[in-house]
DNA sequence: CAAACATACTAAAACGTTTTAGTAAAAAAA
DNA sequence: TTTTTTTACTAAAACGTTTTAGTATGTTTG
């Protein structure tokens, strides 16, 4: 059968002390609490002695604190997300804190569900990846006090912690690097989000067009659409009827999945002729043939940051004096053989 | 400030009974407990109203139950391990469990830390993709019956749940498809590591090869020194020196990865001439110029199954009668054109 | 030499549930 | 009518901690 955990009780009885004592010993308050160093001694040997775990629920439910973070994002199956939880797991084990990753699907309902159910005291904090339309909700979190971050997008105008990337540099320079390869004909494929990032991606390729004098071929596909998997569709289509596009900036990494794939299967070779880049880098970029240039985000920055922000806020008993931090992170485009002046 | 979320003490207060009733109300024991339609209702409504949730640290320290499972792979950042815990989280969450994905590297001392981390009644159930030598960790889990189901491979003659792939079988249908295509000289590439997995892929590469009437052409990387990043050498070096191979067979996709590095930066054409399959499949397969065939595992399926252990054992008050479970799932071979004849 | 303080320790409440072991009244059985 | 059973509900303990508000000494201080 399983055997029961021992206790800060048995700790007690076997030494003929209260539970008080030990309580204080263990949480290193021996001296603060005039416990004689002989008797801290004692408890400590012995409770190293048995191995003695203390039971986090029952700290949890007289402290109200759990030690738990919870990490929610688009979808943990996304490479960028994956390789991002997995950075931010390390730095947090080291800290003392557990994660719970989600997937909250970009989806209003769901991250709603999902936050909900990690209800009020549940968790310590949140660090979130947030659907469009639960500003409300994130916005409660705020006020009651519970530390959130929001992360790789932001609600414009919401006092709110937020790690994100300057996507519209990142954007904009992409563009720019293409248009200085001598592409004339560059189209930017997006979703259809007012989101922030995609916002601020679709402003950079603009603004980059514009001040050389190009013209902008963009194609927005709906959300939904795309979650229906008809991404592909609408870029074929799109291609097809942009027969002189010399260039393709894709603003997300499973939009440029989706477009090599059409790509693929309609004319292998365009794939070498046109001039590619994809936001957020994929480790088979680099193998591909042509390899890929991509916009990196920083994730170890990223990680380092969240934690950094969410430690103090941790800590503190009443956070409402806080200030809100907004952090910004630079992006790296990682230039391969994709974007390069083509040889004809 | 953040405010206090009701309790149950706060119904029975306001409804001026007790907090036994509500607390059997709210557990569906009202029948069973008889309480009256008519109390049963007014309780139900009011908790509905104030939309009351349980704390469920209260609940864990009471019933020792937390709800959480913890998902232990060997790094989550790797696709096929996100992928898994992508489609198990949505399984999970239906059945309302919580998941914590941990990464142990495959490295025991993490792996032994992490299982103590969530030590004895602290989470409801381990998924746990075992590092090499925990298997006494596991078998401790086991005799205290803490649920506990082994994934991707398991330790040969250790009673224990376990949900795995037939890896030999996968392994021989893939090197006897690269045969049946005329690849003549067929290498395996994989790591030094005899875990069950591994030991499994090795044993059908090397039977196809042997019934077939050819010679077998291994490499296997230590997997220290893949840790280390210096896979690609080892790859690359074996290349070196046999250069009659006419197909590579990947054992898994990391070193999918590297070894297509290694082509990709010393001869591009070879990747076409080369008969090539990967262990584990990848978005990016179906889009390579060739597109790589690959030996896809059941994502879905395993993670079914995995919640399909899983459930009954959390259910049981005491699980040491049941009989362990081996779930052995088969793969699919996704053909595609790196692996069929070459045209010269 | 009393008052103040420091030292060493502890009893008991509290966190929010679940569950055991009840009680009291009404209904059914004898 | 008395006994038994059923119905409707509840008091209080328990889970394992932390923490408040102590007590009982011994030690300074004025």
């Amino acid at each position: 059968m399983k055997k029961k955990p021992v206790s800060i009780r048995n700790i007690a009885e076997e030494l003929k002390i209260s539970v008080t004592t030990v309580s204080f010993v263990l949480n290193g308050k021996a001296k603060e609490k005039h416990i004689s160093k002989e008797l801290t001694k004692k408890v400590l040997d012995y409770a190293k002695l048995i191995n003695y775990r203390p039971n986090q629920v029952a700290q949890s439910l007289r402290t109200g604190k759990s030690k738990l973070l919870v990490f929610m994002v688009e979808d943990i199956s996304n490479n960028f997300f994956s390789q991002l939880a997995r950075i931010f797991e390390d730095i947090a084990y080291e800290k003392g804190y557990k994660v719970i990753f989600c997937s909250n699907e970009n989806d209003d309902d769901k991250a709603n569900e999902l936050i909900t159910l990690f209800s009020f005291r549940q968790v310590d904090g949140f660090i979130i990846v947030p659907s469009p339309g639960i500003r409300d909700t994130i916005e409660n979190l705020v006020k009651d006090n519970i530390p959130v971050i929001l992360l790789d997008r932001f609600y414009e105008g919401l006092d709110c912690n937020s790690v994100v990337i300057d996507n519209e540099q990142a954007s904009f320079d992409a563009t720019q690097h293409l248009i200085d390869n001598k592409f004339k004909n560059i189209c930017f494929i997006s979703t259809a989000s007012d989101q922030s990032q995609m916002y601020g991606r679709l402003h950079g390729y603009e603004k980059a067009v514009e001040v050389n004098g190009l013209e902008p071929h963009i194609l927005q596909i709906p959300f939904n659409e795309i979650i229906k998997g008809k991404g592909k569709e609408y870029i074929k289509k799109f291609f097809e009827q942009n027969k002189d596009l010399d260039a393709v900036f894709f603003s997300t990494n499973y939009l440029a999945q989706s477009g090599l794939e059409v790509l693929k299967e309609t004319n292998q070779n365009l794939i070498k002729d046109l001039g590619l880049i994809a936001f957020d880098d994929n480790d088979m970029f680099k193998i591909y043939d042509p390899t890929i240039t991509s916009v990196a985000q920083p994730l170890v920055e990223i990680s380092t940051k969240l934690m950094e922000v969410m430690l103090p806020l941790l800590k503190k008993k009443d956070i409402s004096e806080t200030t809100h931090q907004k952090i910004v992170l630079k992006t790296e485009l990682i230039i391969r053989e994709s974007s390069l002046v083509k040889q004809k």
